[in-house]
DNA sequence: GTGAAAGCGCTAACAA
DNA sequence: TTGTTAGCGCTTTCAC
């Protein structure tokens, strides 16, 4: 049986109390004392059980991470991001895949909830009625790249309709007038935010929006080289010179479906992806993309969350963060 | 404040050790009351605290998981088996990243003992005395990708030795006398066998082993690619005609490389990757590659994990699981 | 089939 | 500066 606090407190000749203080580092402590009791924990092995902690000072030091995929890349080095920034707090965190199941995810919150986590990182699709219902009154919740149309929730995000607007705004400025979009489901709110932001800058430069050519795709490889497959079956004459691509791992597939064709990327097609994941420079051509800072988003959640845990003041509940293009070798050189 | 035990007991005009029955199931309990008792955990919104009923129980169903990176593809997915089958038998999982730090390990492993898990699945590098030390006598640990020299500790795995014998030999069955190996750190227990492997394979056929062909890289792309100019820039005549690669990520930066200065894959040299990340589909040519079953790794070792837990009776602790060689173009057909 | 009561290992008043 | 003493919310004997 390992040694508890009365042990070493046995074992030191004082209260569980002063124990208690060295290992909270409370100043009100005769440095002898200390000494003792920090000797006692040596000679026992001591290591202070958490649980009871816990349940004794109601705070876990554990966040709670509700992830759709661990084994995608965009949410693992988001993952990482969340990760190092809790390590440096003292935080450890509880992680859990929802597949963006509505169910799974309310599920999770309440299991979070039952282990007593002091706030959650929350990345999804649609934040529903539902979700707040059960965000409200429980541990602080700050959401990473997922938007929340009410806007009253803590997130971390860059501005996505803006960073679309910006990538077509290039197409369109190389003189491209046919320009597609693969987009993931239009359910997510995000991808709202990107063909909005798609349509207005076509909009903005009088290119009329045409639906056949958005195509939407499950955020694979895969689903990639179909969208650009569909877009060829579909009409060989009225072919997009250009494609914006919601993805990165999209984008490859798409530029792989492309030289399968026998279309040269840059120079039959031009290629902009988005997130700018390490997938971004392991293609031939390298992949123009948007750089969405997925680590820093992570990062800064889980600072954002610490505050919040903390109960400090926030100036700001909803950071945007700044995004850019990276313009590689799938776009004209400029 | 949430409601309590206590509070669901008054309400249903039973005891507490009654309201605690039928929580867990306890069948000594008279469906009437069992009604009564979940009629008033309805109507107060009665959620169990995991942390008291931990310190009660010394069970907190929660496992630990130590993982070099999880921003790193290969362990995201080994990630996502552990977590589908963890989730399964209702655990949750405290998920951290070590960097392969020895230091770090330790305390991380502290750290999850401090939390008062109930397992844990352990990744990473070399299995030092240390580790075995802090893992004797804790709770149950199962080795994940992870090779114990020792062969004393439960761990799932791969013959990395095979595997590396059997992509080698199908090189020199096709012809092949010059061939270099990219590999990760030969402290790694694992680079250690897949070396084992290339150095049989070459030995029982005859050819000499030439320390200038292997290279030691760090797993990342660009590591790829600087291993393979390493190459070129050494002995433009004595150019290996194959390469066999350590992982799907370097070897992309091989072939990339090899293409940069006018090489062609297959044609003017031949390569074999290792792990089968989703990534091998996603290069022109697509990747051979030695299928390392990552999810199933992670799987598996979770199961081992529950039985050892539940003190169940386990046939065989280490368990090696199959591989193969999925050849797809960048080799040649056979 | 149900209840009373003693912990689980710690924190946090409150005293001294 | 230190000790005493209630809890924290639940499980688990042991009676009845």
């Amino acid at each position: 049986m390992n040694a508890t606090i009365y042990d070493v407190a046995r074992e030191a000749g004082v209260s569980m109390a002063t124990v208690s203080r060295v290992m909270n580092g409370n100043p009100n402590v005769k440095p002898a004392t200390r000494q003792k009791v920090l000797d006692a924990m040596e000679r026992l092995e001591y290591r202070p059980n958490a649980v009871a902690r816990g349940l004794a000072s109601k705070k876990t030091t554990t966040v709670g991470v509700i992830i759709p995929d661990i084994s995608r890349t965009f949410f693992a080095e988001l993952a990482r991001g969340i990760e190092d920034i809790a390590s440096m707090y003292r935080y450890n965190i509880i992680l859990s895949s929802s597949d963006q199941n509505e169910q799974k995810e309310l599920d999770l919150f309440d299991t979070l909830l039952g282990k007593q986590v002091d706030g959650i990182v929350y990345m999804g699709g649609e934040i529903t009625e539902k979700h707040i219902a059960a965000f409200k009154g429980s541990v602080p919740v700050v959401l990473a790249a997922t938007i929340d149309k009410t806007n009253m929730l803590p997130s971390v995000n860059i501005n996505y309709e803006e960073a679309v607007y910006e990538a077509i705004s290039y197409f369109i400025k190389n003189g491209h007038q046919s320009i597609a979009f693969v987009n993931g489901r239009i359910e997510d709110p995000i991808n709202k935010e990107k063909l909005l932001g798609y349509r207005r800058a076509l909009n903005e430069n009088g290119i009329s929006f045409d639906e056949e050519k958005v195509i939407v795709g499950d955020y694979t490889y895969n689903s990639g080289m179909q969208a650009l497959q569909t877009l060829i079956d579909k009409d060989k004459d009225n072919f997009p010179s250009a494609i914006f691509v919601s993805t990165d791992e999209m984008a490859l597939g798409v530029i792989h479906c492309a030289q399968d064709n026998n279309y040269s990327v840059p120079n039959d097609i031009e290629v902009i992806g988005f997130d700018d994941t390490r997938l971004a420079e392991m293609v031939r051509p390298t992949l123009s993309t948007v750089v969405q800072p997925m680590y820093d988003i992570g990062a800064v959640s889980m600072r954002l969350l610490t505050k919040l845990m903390n109960k400090e003041k926030v100036e700001q509940q909803t950071v945007v963060l700044p995004h850019q293009i990276k313009y590689r070798h799938s776009t004209h050189e400029r």
